[in-house]
DNA sequence: AATCCCTGTCAAATCGGTTTGACAAATCGG
DNA sequence: CCGATTTGTCAAACCGATTTGACAGGGATT
């Protein structure tokens, strides 16, 4: 190849130049220099307990101050094997970290806790149903998180994975039995019972479920709750008045205009949440039946929209930001080392009347 | 005080044992010793593209996988200058990353980004109205992420802060000029012309405007829009039926109200986000006005809400997930040093006729 | 005056990787 | 058969901090 005088850039074949750092953030060892002081005096006078005289300490403080001096964050955690974050993992019932109405005021309260103690939040990759070895299992192994607040449905065997690796780990809104990691739970089958007892007070005695599928805790829990409050209201089940939906109002709407088309139909409808619920009033809408006159509607979860909708939405009330803040502090606490944490924590529910229930008939 | 036999717990005066590490994870030097070649040639065997052999490749390979080795993560990035992750700061007008309908979809568009090139989202805590240093500074400061994208609003002297830390920042949703940090925008003023004309061709010559305080952008760029709107349309300007409002369904329901009660009331209403939109809903029906025969109403965002209302929303689709993800990738072009990104990037928006707009008279 | 104990500072090791350059062995061309 | 080149490996330096232990100098004690 002929060289054109000049150069036609060799640049890969001479010593390349130092590239001077776009604008380098000052080190320790600058500050150090700055105050006339060793590296590591340095060190022990910005954060150490050590035998400083406040003289030079004050001395490094101002250095510090003048050059801005942030400590590398990357390698604080290099050598003191701490990151100071967590991640945040979406479970697998969760369309993702900021479409979710019920998770993302869950992650409200995780987030205020966080914030306070100064600790990163990482948002994970959301878990997928494949084989493959979710993200956050690799950042457990990389140590790139102190710890792991899964949200929702996860398979356990990640989660061992992601313990084996010495990460601990916080389940929210998933209590998997036999697991070591603690769990921060609803109590799904408390709210379904008060609810319907709720219904069952008004006097209705046709109460209609609008559940989950029952392969999730969720499902099962729910209905556990509606099944016991009819039992002790000394009413019976009615197979025709209970549907399994996906949790999604487009869903719900559908099966709730079959059951409202029955001969026999529900005067009541407890949905398990309240997406659910506003599936149904708009079923009752469709089907020309006003509420609460004609049909009355309890829902759970009280996100936002409920108190906003014609009329407000009767619901229970999930301590959603409870839940996330709690499972946020238990997980502190086992990152600080504490192992004392009971294996399933509840949350206890409220229920909110409001507007869509009334007395029957 | 008298030492009960058996000792009260001097737990900060012994030396504290080792602490045997819960259960190390492996690395690199594990890899290397069970493979049987040196540090180095287990890195460049593992990632690097320099002249290993393809059997002692094999072997490092192999023993990476049988002891589970994941590369450090603060190691690597200490050493590679490089953390793979970004700062997502939810802005001065949000009220918190998780909850806010508007940007909650935008930062979908953003996730689904940077998860695509493993980028890792750091959640910083949002930016409060106070004279203190934000974390997102000192979290560039600490080199702690490669880039940062701002959600909304900030004051522009911590974005230079950043930036001068060698720190790319995008901004999103707020325009500052003579920032040199790039901006994706909503074509704000062209989704308020378009909604304003979409009125007015509809026949309605008493258009309200339901709009946000003019000391943000917004408030300016959609104020803009709907009076260049009314002007085309040949008609003028009436101030008694606008009003400016916080981004809140409860005030636009009280303003809603007031502007409903009027002698001369509009016959159509636009309100400059779905959320507001939705107080104009509300206050009609209580002011006992059919929508959309009685009132028309168009709103602006397109947020999943506004299909499932009753009447569906009319409303200005904004591009929200394609904002985030332009801003995503304008940032990730800035971290790997390209500089040639416009100031600003504007979304177009999209109208979307539903059944809250009908002809007049 | 000799010994001892503090006090304040710094040299050196470490965390777990990546990268450069040196070196020995193998291969090639003439 | 010799020098040049290529190939495969490793020693050493480095990223930016923290922490341990050594050391010099000054004051108190005997």
């Amino acid at each position: 190849m002929r060289r054109v005088a000049g150069g036609a850039k060799p640049a890969s074949a001479r010593p390349r130049p130092p590239r001077r750092r776009a604008r380098t953030a000052s080190s320790l060892r600058d500050v150090a220099r700055l105050a006339g002081v060793s590296l590591p005096t340095a060190s022990q006078a910005l954060n150490g307990r050590a035998r400083i005289s406040s003289e030079t300490r004050e001395r490094v403080r101002q250095a510090a101050r003048r050059l801005r001096y942030t400590p590398h964050a990357a390698a604080r955690r290099l050598k003191l094997g701490r990151s100071n974050s967590v991640a945040i993992v979406p479970g697998l019932n969760m369309t993702g970290i900021f479409s979710d109405l019920f998770y993302r005021a869950v992650l409200a309260g995780v987030g205020s806790v966080f914030e306070e103690v100064g600790c990163r939040m990482l948002i994970a990759p959301p878990l997928r149903p494949s084989p493959q070895t979710p993200p956050f299992v690799e950042m457990a192994q990389a140590r790139e998180v102190d710890g792991i607040l899964v949200a929702g449905v996860v398979d356990a065997r990640w989660v061992r994975e992601a313990l084996g690796a010495g990460v601990p780990v916080v389940v929210l809104d998933n209590f998997v039995p036999g697991l070591a990691a603690p769990a921060v739970v609803n109590d799904n089958a408390g709210g379904a019972y008060a609810a319907t007892r709720h219904l069952a007070g008004l006097g209705h005695a046709q109460i209609g479920f609008l559940g989950a599928a029952v392969d999730y805790p969720f499902g099962r829990e729910t209905q556990a709750g509606y099944t016991a409050a009819l039992r002790d209201a000394g009413l019976t089940r009615d197979p025709r008045l209970e549907a399994a939906v996906p949790i999604d109002a487009g869903a719900a709407f559908r099966h709730a205009l079959d059951l409202l088309a029955q001969p026999n139909r529900p005067s009541a409808i407890f949905a398990v949440t309240d997406m659910l619920a506003l599936g149904v009033m708009r079923a009752a809408r469709e089907a020309g039946l006003r509420i609460p006159a004609d049909l009355s509607v309890v829902g759970m979860d009280d996100i936002e929209l409920a108190a906003t909708t014609d009329p407000p939405l009767t619901t229970v009330r999930v301590r959603k930001d409870v839940m996330g803040a709690t499972a946020a502090r238990i997980l502190l606490r086992r990152i600080a080392g504490e192992t004392g944490a009971p294996p399933v924590t509840t949350i206890a529910n409220e229920l909110v009347i409001r507007g869509t229930t009334g007395g029957w008939p």
